[in-house]
DNA sequence: GCTTGCTCCTCTAGCGACTAGAGACTGTAG
DNA sequence: CTACAGTCTCTAGTCGCTAGAGGAGCAAGC
């Protein structure tokens, strides 16, 4: 019966040894059995299961949305599509964080060029963010 | 004396009620006078402040760096370097983010375009999930 | 004067996804 | 045998709010 200890497993995995008990708690892996010391013994499927946890958190998927795609995991018969719209609704979601992103990196490009490398009393950064009027994006 | 309510603060400034209580607490905001009846009243230079934030909190600087902003415009005779500063993070820290989202992008359109609508068993999301070395990026 | 209904007050607790630390135990290498 | 790394559970903290409880102030209508 081959099996790691839950430092091993948060070596393969690239999760943290209190993230990985964090995830337990949560409902996203099965407690998984103990030696006669009462520590955690990680299998392969546990293994595989926390490496897929840990590609979904990079992708940004919040942990409701890992669950639902564990359990969709769980259970390969059904229609793919709940997984299909998880993820679209993610796209979008970066999608528009992308958008609000370079709104801002051009604002602050702005801010950053006009200042003077003066006082504060004619500081560029200060007076955008005093009044925003002069800020070039009025929309918000 | 003119001042208004915190009501009306919020109405003006665009910052929720509950708020610009939790700005205050956090320093942010110097504690403003009471009428009779204990309730905050703001007079100009209060809003002005809140409107400062509000644009702040909007760039997304955290509360610390907004703290140092302001500390920065109450004593306008000082180098303005530190404002530049904190703000060219900013900007680098928002450049960083579009570029991670970027490839976040990248890799969900293309688990998302593979996909083939049918059952679990079959879904281009989770296979990519699971076995990560089918992903575009394999830098992570 | 009295009620209705809105705003305001303080205080505490919750969100998400961890992270940090205390204090105790286990397991192993020298 | 001793040192020390690893593990255990539990609690509390992070950030920037947000929600709710329970109470008080205040203006308008009757």
């Amino acid at each position: 019966m081959s099996g790691v200890s839950i430092g091993e497993a948060a070596r393969v995995s690239g999760i943290k040894v209190p993230t990985i008990r964090y995830y337990e708690q949560m409902g996203l892996l099965p407690e998984p059995p103990r030696t006669e010391g009462n520590r955690r013994v990680y299998d392969e499927s546990r293994l595989r299961r926390l490496t897929f946890i840990r590609h979904a958190r990079e992708l940004g998927f919040d942990i409701g949305a890992i669950r639902t795609l564990l359990d969709l995991q769980d259970n390969p018969g059904q229609s793919c599509s709940p997984a299909d719209s998880i993820a679209r609704q993610r796209l979008q979601d970066v999608v528009e964080r992308i958008e609000r992103l370079k709104a801002l990196q051009t604002e602050l490009e702005r801010m950053i060029a006009g200042c003077s490398h003066a006082t504060i009393a004619k500081c560029r950064v200060i007076e955008v963010l005093t009044d925003h009027g002069q800020c070039g994006t009025p929309t918000h």
